[in-house]
DNA sequence: ACCTGAACACCGTTCAAGT
DNA sequence: ACCTGAACACCGTTCAAGT
């Protein structure tokens, strides 16, 4: 007889709790802090025991850029409305650029298909070609969408990274914000540069420029299924 | 009198000189080949010597990205027309992700604001003011273009990582398409996301995705123009 | 058969010792 | 005043030695 799994003094290590510790770090402290000795600390464990359940460090940002993709929600295309789908499929993408500032950029970087961002994509595009957008023309949008709305939200995290802890965008007046950038460029920097600074990342409204673009690509996409239908009828 | 600087047996290091050394290292290897042992060595010098003309690692590749946003050509506003000058930019975004494939992720991902970023920036800015947008509209079209292009030049060098060394797409007919991206997938991945990945990254027409994506970014930009225009006459 | 931890070949950065 | 390179506190990963 085995023994039985009842006396769990410590719970055994597994790669999900392993990938989960390491988003921890890196929520916490940036991509930066984390390391396989770190890891193994935070998990009450001989640092090279990580290996057993982990091909390497490379592996661990692998399996976080994955473990980001499963935390998107699926579609839920009961009501078979396609826009409404990928619009909550690209703001979702953003939206975990905001919930995970330091880990997110890790879900374009790795050079490998995470299978929770395909079963994903999969759902938009049969959502796509359900509405009856052929298979090109839906992974060209979906694509548009997924380039767009990641490189929003690395953008703006990255105007995060520019002053860390603090409120952004940076409270107060407009002459605050002013001297806020002004501190992140070099000294002498024209103040017509500033300017620049403040009105791409800070002055307009985040949420409303990210909407509207989209609309764009919706209705980019709109267009296309019309003449397609017109083409073929 | 001072020593003439014609006895050039060593040319002295300078800041430039470190990072056009930085960014030859990471476009041949990677950023992970980057240490300042490996920089100092490539240059010919006590890797610490480095530390005299640069601030540390960061800093190198902070002016690395620097060096990228440099790269991009300047608008050229002679003819006046603000919708060729933004394609040509956001053209030029993409371009620089294709000659650097290593290295331009970096311009994106460095807590900093890259003054010929600002620029580039303010030209693009001025040409659209010039043709009547009013500065808010012309900020948040700019944020929309460089979100776009950075995002979609990111998703197309990450593909790139994938097969490193070989050719992209994957050269020969859509059935070895199919074994070289399944090679990347756990084994066992079902055959239908194997095809989603190769609907969206490897078979549609790259060129012709991005080019019609910023046709709906442009034509969306004329059409607030038109807007602004009824309204103030 | 499994796990540990010593050891290797690297890092970035500091700083005392030299000139 | 300047530069060197030893030294420190870390890395990721391997692997022999233990149990």
């Amino acid at each position: 007889m085995r023994e039985p799994d009842a006396t769990v003094a410590r719970e055994p290590l597994n790669r999900a709790r392993v990938l989960k510790a390491a988003l921890g770090i890196i929520d916490a402290e940036g991509v930066e802090a984390l390391s396989m000795r770190r890891l193994g600390a935070e998990l009450g464990v001989d640092p090279m025991a990580v290996y057993r359940h982990v091909d390497g460090k490379d592996a661990v940002l692998d399996g976080v850029a994955e473990l980001l993709w499963e935390e998107l929600p699926d579609a839920c295309p009961e009501d078979g409305d396609w826009a409404a789908s990928l619009r909550a499929f690209a703001s979702a993408i953003r939206s975990l650029f905001h919930a995970h500032p330091h880990a997110a950029p890790l879900m374009l970087q790795r050079p490998v298909l995470p299978v929770p961002q395909l079963e994903k994509s999969h759902q938009q595009l049969e959502a796509l070609q359900a509405a009856g957008f052929d298979r090109e023309d839906a992974a060209e949008i979906l694509r548009t969408l997924i380039s767009f709305s990641t490189g929003y939200g690395l953008a703006e995290v990255t105007c995060y990274a520019l002053v860390d802890g603090e409120a952004w965008p940076p409270p107060g007046s407009e002459r605050d914000l002013l001297i806020a950038f002004a501190q992140f460029l070099p000294p002498g920097t024209p103040a017509r540069l500033v300017d620049v600074a403040i009105a791409l990342w800070a002055m307009a409204d985040s949420d409303a420029t990210f909407e509207s673009s989209i609309d764009l690509i919706l209705s980019g996409a709109r267009l296309r299924l019309e003449r397609r239908r017109g083409a073929s009828e």
